[in-house]
DNA sequence: TCAATATACATCGATCCCGAGGTTTAAAAA
DNA sequence: TTTTTAAACCTCGGGATCGATGTATATTGA
């Protein structure tokens, strides 16, 4: 998804693509070649992208990569109904959220903020004593389970907070963009 | 490390620690059987846990798990030095971070909190134009690129202040304990 | 009585991904 | 001039993980 998301933005090669993708999942980890380069064959196999050899700025020659049409539609339904781990998963989220504006249309962008706004809804039972009865934060003895609660609480609220913002603006747009079209 | 760390709390069956592995990651994602009962398998090759079968409280018998010595030091090894991952991966850190006390030594506990502060410390850039230079947040086109910059730098910050809190404790919590042993 | 459900464990093939190694090219340094 | 460094790409082996499938057992309910 990385992939055609920043090559839709414009073309790559797969060294800048490799840095590009490692930055934006920096806090993460970075992508190994043997994970990028045969990914990138795959995509090219199944036509989502273009390739054309060109000579490179300061060594060896490069292949720029572009984005083709399946591969934009392709990217698209990836965003459009992303796999439950791209909602539940924090670092594929990001990853999500980072191109979720390759995805046009403003009713879809609000629908995917809303699987995610629902799933950080439920609450996070994390801990649980030797019958399996949830523990609260407070009872908890080790002050970095504490502290793993306090922050998980804390930052679903920063998040929950700028989903419910976006949501309201996307939702304005997309009425907007019905009364435009029904000429109201 | 989740399923020592579990075990080193009490005694548990496969079944039950799936259950718990998944709720601790849960906002992750639930652990497959086909990953949980091959490494409960290497784990007891390896001695870092012993297996006795049970009646099944409801239904089939189950295998009840306990950890060993050489399971607890294995522990404790992975806690004192983990691997660049746990520091860098949101998710690893978090599982790290709820096993944490198993580490008895707080100047241990304050190392490890300290190399993730300092991976924290970094800033953050994470999207770049076409010539490689980085687009500062305010600069984006995309309120999701932006939303997402904003709720990574606020999210890092609660958790930076915590790392603070949390290590100055332990190093007056290793100073008295240095200070009691010295008849202080 | 029979099916459905939940508990509890296990295996197997396919796939994903990493890391180590290796190649080519050009610029910079020795 | 030769070596080193950095850019840029690629492959291969192996380990980790998933998902599908299968087994056995006890409870629930139709």
């Amino acid at each position: 998804m990385a992939i055609l998301g920043f090559l839709r933005d414009f073309p790559l090669h797969g060294y800048d693509l490799k840095n590009r993708v490692a930055s934006l999942a920096g806090h993460v980890r970075p992508v190994a070649d043997g994970t990028l380069y045969p990914t990138i064959k795959k995509l090219e196999d199944a036509q989502c992208l273009t390739r054309r050899t060109a000579p490179g700025s300061v060594a060896a020659p490069r292949h720029m990569l572009e984005i083709t049409q399946t591969g934009t539609d392709q990217l698209r339904r990836w965003l459009r109904d992303p796999e439950p781990g791209f909602i539940t998963d924090d670092n594929k989220w990001y990853v999500l959220l980072a191109f979720l504006h390759h995805l046009e249309n403003p009713r879809e962008q609000a629908l995917v903020l809303t699987r995610r706004r629902e799933f950080l809804d439920q609450p996070a039972q994390l801990f649980f004593d030797a019958n399996g009865t949830p523990i609260p934060p407070e009872q908890l003895d080790s002050p970095f389970r504490k502290g793993l609660m306090q922050i998980h609480r804390s930052t679903n609220l920063t998040e929950i907070e700028w989903l419910d913002r976006q949501v309201a603006d996307l939702n304005r747009k997309a009425g907007y963009a019905v009364r435009q079209r029904s000429g109201g």
